[in-house]
Order: C-alpha cells, then structure tokens, then sequence
DNA sequence: ACTATATATTTGTATTATACAAGCATATTA
DNA sequence: TAATATGCTTGTATAATACAAATATATAGT
C-alpha cells in the first residue's frame, strides 16, 4: 500500500474508516441516518442535560433547521420532551424522557458489542492507548 | 467524561469523529477541492487501476446506479476516462486521467498538510501505532 | 410606552445522495 | 437460435440537508 508516512497512512485509514462506517450505520437501520443522528442527540441530552435547538445545531454542526426537524421527530416519538424556557418564552428546550433513555441505553449495548468483538483481539493496553489517542485527535479536530 | 471502560471509550470517539470528520467535509468547510466521494473514487482508480462500475459500487459499498451516476460525473469533468472492455461489450471500464491524477494529488496534499498540522506535537511512535491499531480496526471492520 | 431591531424557532422550497425498479445492450446457455 | 443472465444507465421516490421566509418573543433607543 505504499504508505511511507504515518501521516499519510493515518489519513487513509481514517477515510476508508468513515466510509465503512457510513455503511454500517445505514445498514443497520435501513432509514437513512436517522438512528446515527437519533443516537447522538439522545446521548447528547443524556449527558449534558436538557438542550435548546440553537445549542444543539451548533454542537452537531448542522443548520438550526434540521435540528428543529430532527428533535420535533424525536419529540414525536417520545424520546425527548419539549419544556418552555420561563426565562425566554422563545425557547424551546429538550429533554430526553425515560423511553429515551431506555432507546439510549439498547442502541449503546449494541454499539458496545459490536465494537467489543471486533476488538476482541487487542491486548488491553492496545485498547487503552488508541481510545486516548483518539481522544487527542477529536480535540485537535476542534476549530 | 465517566467512560470506564476502553471499548466506550473508543466507541464514544469514534462516533464523536464521525460527526466531526463529516462536517469538515461537508462542501463548505471540505478540506480539499473534490467531494469525499470524488476523492475515495479516484483514490481507488490511482492505487488500483481502472475498473468497472460493479467493482467501484462493491468496494464503497453503495448501489451500482450510485455509482454508475458519480462515475459519469466524473467523466463529464474530464477526471476520469471510459474505455470499452474488449472482451466484454458490456462493460465500461473506468481510469482515471492525467487531470485526475493532477486533482487528486493536489487534494490529497490538502488532507495530509491537515492531518500533520493536527498531529504535529504527536511523536513519531505515538503516529505509527496510530495508524497500525487504525488499520487493523478497518480490518475488524469487514465483514 | 412605542417602535424598530434582534433572536429563537418553525415551515416552505430546492438540492443532493441514495436505493430500487425498469429498460437497454450484450453475453451465455440450452 | 431462442431464452436467460449480466452490466450498466435511466426513471422515480425518499431522506437529510441548507437556505430563505414566516412567526413569536425579547431588547434597545427614543
């Protein structure tokens, strides 16, 4: 494969790994990427508490729109609960609901056992070691 | 962040990374010239050689009309080149051209100044089993 | 207090990537 | 040589997205 750099190998393992990824995710839930966006706004608000559209648009980097979209799908469901800003009449802020939580918590063991076997190989130090420099990576990805 | 076990830990990344990889290449803040899609399509031309639609649907995964559609835009760009399988009528053959080459050089220059700007204060060690446990996760990642 | 402006969200519209199905050309097989 | 299989293209539907317009509420200037 002729990968004479670290760099450069990293790079090409990264974006073949995103496309995988992709098609697994789809794969799996033949709607689109809906669950991969469902799992991640769950989460979201499973760990940082209830969220206004704004903030979460922002941190997922997607229009305020879609956002809007996606969490009235949600609420539709009864994943996540709309509550009124007393502050600012404006807002809407999001909540997860226990249904959600319990959605969160199937979708995680899932992931966790996918990623478990596939790793299942790797000593623990291995494993260790690649979750901090992935870490470091996602930090630096900040801008 | 609680993550008490490795594989969340890595779970919890990589999903984190996804989200973040797709948004930086997202047309407005890509980080070359070309698409993911036609970046990975003449990625795989240059280091594989020419090939027909069935074969590039295969390798990314996605329907062969997909395909068929991101090919023969490419085409009309004049980054790829269609020849005829002589011993099957059927089949179109696709390389990639002097331009593709040209395009795809200067991209993958944009992607790799990227990544070494984000890993500059890694060591050479941290960055070469970085890519080893990346490769072999994109192994695992087969099914 | 009143009006103009700013902000938060929703809703309308267009675009893009995708899958699936139908169609067409060429190969292969009975 | 007719029937079937294969490779690709084209038609159509769907989903996620961004951008623009609309709506509701808040804030600032006078």
């Amino acid at each position: 494969m002729k990968k004479q750099d670290a760099v450069e190998r990293i790079e090409y393992e990264l974006t073949t790994f995103i496309r995988r990824a992709a098609y697994k995710d789809s794969s799996e839930n033949k709607i689109g990427n809906l669950e991969r966006a469902t799992y991640l706004l769950l989460r979201e608000l499973d760990e940082f508490g209830p969220a206004r559209v704004k903030a979460l648009a922002e941190s997922f980097k997607l229009d305020i729109s879609t956002l809007s979209r996606q969490a009235a799908a949600l609420e539709e469901k009864g994943l996540i609960v709309r509550s009124s800003d007393p502050a600012d009449g404006r807002v809407s802020l999001f909540s997860i609901t226990e249904l959600g939580k319990q959605k969160l918590k199937k979708d995680k063991r899932m992931r966790l056992e996918r990623y478990q076997s596939m790793l299942k190989e790797w000593t623990g130090e291995e494993k260790e070691l690649f979750g901090t420099l992935l870490n470091r990576l996602n930090e630096a990805f900040i801008d």
